[in-house]
DNA sequence: CACGTGACTGTGAGCGCTCACAGTGCCAGA
DNA sequence: TCTGGCACTGTGAGCGCTCACAGTCACGTG
């Protein structure tokens, strides 16, 4: 008995081990009665694996409560089954917008689905910016899913330049750039629902837009002038300087200011005109009866302002589920191009 | 020289591989003219290494553009640098709060500072839980951050039994669970602003508390009953059913119907208070001349209702920051503690 | 002058997995 | 009966890194 420690050193280190640190693949494979390879061989799904071999393995695993360890295996498949979230902003105040919110949700349920796991990265600064391309280039993640509102994002085009698999929300501002997008329609739907104001019986319709260093803002605004062309009425062209509520209170007071006879308004974003309501309350305007008002995004706030707002919908789960299908295309090494999505008019109280 | 390509056959290979698939290691260790070992010391910032070889394999890794491959580096070391943020929620309302945002933005960028990463993970479904679970027992993280507002959440209980390093934000609601936790002092907070309220010289005080099954709903009500004690009105309590603008609409509305003389309400989120300042105003009542409202959070909407909400601040970064820190020395094997942080009062025009 | 000492460096043995390849046994066809 | 093919299985060689250990070398010190 003395011996009996020298005499299996091997399996003993190998039961110590399992209980240690989680059971690995040979002690699947002893457990099972069958060797790794065929253990790694159920595990991918792979052929050529007899029936009864099978139900050894994953009986086997149950029974030592097997996890893969992904480190492992990514050593040699050089796949991380990660995808990075990049939110490449200057500031991040996209963060309080519900738009983003919805969809950073979305993706992390759909990846989910294929087992492959989000890691959320902020990139508002050079020193975070250069952390996410280390990250990235290091393996960390297969590819990136960017959302970048911003025209000439440094980020982007060093993304573009390292031939990393990258898929942007959004039209990217920039046409130099060789990675495809996922957008919805924001000039269809802007054309939508200045159209619908139109068929109102609104002659001054006038707009907030966002900022012109963003798709949304330059697309949106577009579609307006698709519909109204001659018709924008003089000073009717207001700018926020972001997506937040504040920056829609001030827009509206200008366009108040320098477009008082207004009779509807088209803002850009849904943030925006909550802030555009209150500053049309401030200045003792009704809505809908002085004023119709037409929001983008159809977020959560929504249905929930004073008077509900009529919006365009974005069909933000579809984006989510677009955008991560096509970096899988990317990842694989196949052909992707970008896709545009349908928006469509909701219509509530406020027009 | 016709043999000098076969006199560095090796050199060669490692050449070739290192533009194939980005260099080594051992790439670097040879361009510096060191070993493996030595680069490996210097990237860990071990002693022992002469300034010159340290300032040489610098050299080498810019120059080979060298970066660690975390895969490799997790299968020994079993540390994987990232850590998950969970979000175990039945429902995923949370998704829409400002204060869950604002929350997983610090996180990111706290983390990040430390060179680790967020893995954002949802579990709302068993199957998600499952996921999550094997997700981290298998090694793909160090630790979690877990976000689980509800009572008897079976996550937050399966974490706890497999002894991982964990650390919840918000008081567990079950008393039961070793994991350490970082909270704002909501108790204390509702404390403060019904205090403040009753010193606005109002009597009939109310409260629209959150749903028993979480930390905020529980002790801001109990911080709101501190004060008033005996003087808390009759059917002056009503639940919101979750954190949400319909649900505190829907509270306020039931509130005014069965006790229709209150004169001030304490609302148990922000979220909430947008929905209550509609139901009063669709009541016709004005605020804050009829009834003064107060909210909790002090989330990115407070300045934006009308009038501006006047609400208790939870010092959402700071919570961040220590849940962060907490778990570091969970990971870490150090001993751990809960925190407390005080909340305080933010005086705006609806009380 | 031998020898311990300490700073520094190189080396081998893995971590747990996948992949290519080399078997093994069985059956149909020659 | 032999052979080729097929379904299935085992095995070795790494992936790139860290860690423990075993050097090596230049110093003092006895």
């Amino acid at each position: 008995m003395s011996d009996g420690a020298s005499v299996h050193p091997k399996s003993r280190g190998a039961a110590r081990r399992a209980q240690r640190r989680g059971p690995t693949m040979e002690d699947v494979a002893e457990v099972a009665g069958v060797s790794r390879g065929t253990v790694s061989r159920v595990l991918n799904g792979a052929f050529h694996v007899s029936p009864e071999s099978q139900a050894a393995v994953r009986a086997a695993m149950r029974e030592t409560g097997y996890v893969v360890n992904q480190s492992a295996r990514s050593l040699v498949t050089r796949r991380s089954g990660a995808v990075a979230f990049v939110l490449s902003e200057p500031q991040d105040r996209l963060f309080e917008d519900p738009v983003f919110n919805v969809l950073l949700r979305a993706c992390t349920q759909i990846l989910a689905e294929d087992d492959s796991s989000l890691v959320l990265m902020l990139a508002s600064t050079p020193q975070e910016r250069t952390r996410v391309m280390r990250f990235v280039q290091g393996g960390h993640v297969d590819g990136v899913l960017l959302v970048s509102t911003h025209t000439g994002d440094p980020l982007a085009t060093e993304l573009d330049a390292a031939g990393l698999p990258v898929v942007v929300c959004g039209r990217p501002p920039d046409a130099g750039l060789r990675m495809p997008y996922v957008a919805a329609d924001d000039r269809g739907g802007a054309r939508l629902i200045t159209q619908y104001l139109l068929d109102q019986g609104r002659h001054r319709i006038a707009t907030v837009a966002g900022p012109d260093d963003t798709a949304g803002g330059v697309e949106r605004l577009a579609g307006y002038r698709d519909v109204l062309g001659a018709r924008v009425p003089d000073r009717g062209v207001v700018r926020a300087t972001d997506f937040s509520i504040a920056a829609g209170h001030a827009a509206m007071a200008a366009l108040l200011a320098g477009c008082p006879d207004l009779d509807a308004v088209f803002v850009a974003s849904d943030l925006l005109a909550v802030g555009a309501l209150e500053a049309l309350h401030a200045a003792g305007r009704r809505v809908p009866d002085d004023v119709l008002v037409g929001g983008f995004d159809d977020s959560a706030i929504a249905p929930a302002t004073r008077p509900p707002l009529t919006t365009v919908r974005q069909p933000l789960a579809q984006v989510a589920a677009e955008m991560v299908e096509v970096l899988r295309q990317l990842i694989d090494g196949r052909p992707a191009s970008s896709r545009v999505l349908p928006t469509t008019l909701v219509r509530r109280g406020s027009a």
